[in-house]
DNA sequence: CGATTTTGTCTACGTATTGAACAATATCGT
DNA sequence: ACGATATTGTTCAATACGTAGACAAAATCG
């Protein structure tokens, strides 16, 4: 009698808790470093010989080394623990014309890092990459690569590992993973930029314990990433976020999502350059960049035009502290370079509702490397921890 | 040496499997009731022995029983397990004026349900309540009741099960909780309506496999509960899901929480009768109840409030559908009544973006019910099954 | 009436965490 | 100098859990 369907629903087997502690003791030791193992015991409130048992099994599968031995008024000396140096990612931050590809440790700490120029053309793209990645490779022999994690401008399906929207991208991606993995034989995971500068702050920032959080990614769009209940909210084809097509203003500027009004068309960078560009004529062409640097030599417009973004960046920011009311909101992007000029008035906006004054809104602590750290959450964040994978 | 503070990190002990497969046992017997032990094993994909340990303990705890037997072309009969008829949930459906009362069994099926009208002024309303519950305790003393689920209109924070948030209620509902746990020796679990029936939903609703869904409740106001990677979305404070203070129009009508143009200003019952009221005058005074029944006759003004609010309604639920791309929307409120007529109207708007067209946006199967049957859903939710309660 | 099929239980085994005992260090007081 | 004290990290028996196969019970078919 075949009744029902195969929905295998999640079971859990003996082998469970150590995969549970497992995550958790190896989580301890990169965020904590250099730890000892009772020390980890205290933390965990798992006891020392489980600790030890799963220390000895970490070190045997060269995820940790046994470092230095610490200094203590009484007792036997601990022996500190560390992430193994020699075990690496490489991690990738692609923007439409240039591509930053940096070497990091298991801990995020970046140890090369270069930013290579991505000629027009699909091929001639991929093939740039791909070969830039091998030298990597090549010239880090002594390091053992664990995978390529891969931030992008656009949605990508976590199931399929699939592209599904990538606005400012003339160029395949998806080919890339396919093309990558076979040149290195190394598992690439791909994510958008918003959602893996979200699982960045939560692995590598400063707070302890995991709380949500919301990172809002402005530059030529605004692109969200929200880390709720413990993890990275997907939704349907991995499209949740998109909070840049929320309408603003239903009278406001045509989108090319075929809506009007939307959030990015408004408070993006372009915006802004179009703000300027509508107060001062014959400034077609000027850069974001340069509209910041203006601003900070006093240029009454440049100043004009960018409080104007700020203040739409606020009112879209108000929309997600309503809707979610996360411990924290992010901004990442070139904005938060002038964030003491600007930072109060986004502030000041998203509080002018009784629901959105806890927040704690404030910059990413560097949106660049933040990017590249977040190939390491990438790679690590699923299943590599799994067990079966060897040094 | 006490480098660390007291974080605790949540490990996993050896009973954990047991745990995680104990409760996914129970849930697959209480959705797919009559089932037997066999068939536990397939759909789990647990062992046959696995299963008959689990179902011997829960079966010794009460929360279960053996029925009847099965019959098959070939070999021993089944026998099929259900949730045991006589363990018995209290549910209660607050509103400002009125309060439904119902007994439920552990399956979600109401046993009996009761209106009670509650009285001006707070000690006369919670001993209206509290008398009520003690008389059908009495009346069913051959259930065993295992807590009472609280469906209310306002914020309530989780963890300390406090009301943070309840503008339409004009008495202390949490001296309420503490009063009912102190008459009837029940724990008391209290939620927002619109958390309440997203929960409900999952728990009972059709599809079989968890996804991202958006409750949307329409009534005086609008409050939304998200349900996301298989949990509700919480936020600080417990104030996620506030869509209804979002603001649509920035120069719309003055809303109580301090800003203009609120969602639930411009699609609220509340909204749709202010519509009227323009178009009608000496119409004050009118239900949203009497402006559905008007509008089902054909009166031109009721179709044109109750449209203006469909289009309003389905402006907001483009924003759900852009920021978080959940699988569903489902709507609860009065408004379904009439869906037939004014569906397509919110379908549409909220498709209005290149984003939004893959969400399901559908009324509830039946809102007052959802709102009961969750109380089931806030009980057990949490620890109920962690075993070391008893019959 | 034996072969076949299906259910539900029983048993041996491997894997996990626990908690206490224990050995190895290191410092302090006398 | 030397025993008391404190701390780390390992070992070992006890206990809990899921697995996989064997097995008895029960029902139908040829």
């Amino acid at each position: 009698m075949q009744r029902f369907s195969f929905n295998r629903t999640q079971t859990a087997s003996n082998k469970t808790p150590r995969k549970i502690n497992r995550n958790l003791i190896f989580n301890l030791i990169r965020t904590k470093q250099p730890i000892s193992r009772a020390d980890l015991s205290r933390v965990s409130g798992l006891q020392r010989s489980t600790i030890s048992l799963i220390v000895e099994a970490l070190i045997a599968e060269g995820w940790i080394v046994e470092g230095a031995v610490g200094h203590l008024p009484r007792g036997r000396r601990p022996t500190f623990l560390e992430i193994n140096s020699r075990r690496a990612i490489i991690a990738l931050d692609i923007h439409p014309a240039q591509t930053t590809i940096a070497v990091t440790d298991l801990a995020g700490r970046i140890i090369t890092q270069q930013v290579v120029l991505v000629p027009d053309g699909a091929t001639k793209a991929l093939n740039t990459i791909v070969n830039a990645i091998r030298k990597l490779l090549a010239a880090h022999e002594d390091l053992a690569f664990d995978g390529i994690g891969i931030s992008l401008p656009g949605r990508a399906d976590l199931n399929l590992q699939k592209l599904i929207f990538a606005p400012n991208l003339n160029w395949p991606v998806l080919s890339l993973k396919s093309k990558m993995e076979r040149a290195t034989g190394l598992r690439v995971k791909m994510d958008n930029v918003a959602n893996a500068c979200a699982l960045s702050e939560v692995w590598f920032g400063a707070s302890d314990g995991l709380h949500d959080l919301v990172v809002v990614n402005v530059s030529e769009g605004i692109g969200t990433g929200i880390f709720a209940n413990g993890q990275l909210l997907r939704g349907e084809n991995g499209l949740a976020g998109e909070f840049g097509h929320v309408q603003i203003d239903a009278d406001g500027p045509a989108c090319a999502c075929g809506s009007r009004g939307c959030w990015e068309v408004l408070a993006s960078n372009r915006a802004a350059i179009g703000y300027y560009n509508a107060l001062v004529p014959n400034s077609t062409g000027i850069t974001f960049d340069t509209l910041i640097k203006l601003s900070q030599k006093g240029d009454k417009h440049a100043i004009t035009a960018l409080t104007r973004m700020a203040e739409n960046l606020g009112r879209g920011i108000r929309i997600i502290a309503v809707a979610l009311a996360p411990k924290e909101i992010v901004v990442v992007g070139d904005i938060t370079t002038v964030w003491h000029s600007f930072g109060a008035i986004i502030d000041s906006q998203m509080k002018k509702n009784a629901f959105t004054k806890s927040p704690i809104l404030r910059p990413a602590y560097d949106g660049a490397t933040a990017r590249l750290r977040s190939a390491v959450a990438l790679v690590l964040g699923e299943d590599a921890m799994s067990g079966d994978h060897q040094a």
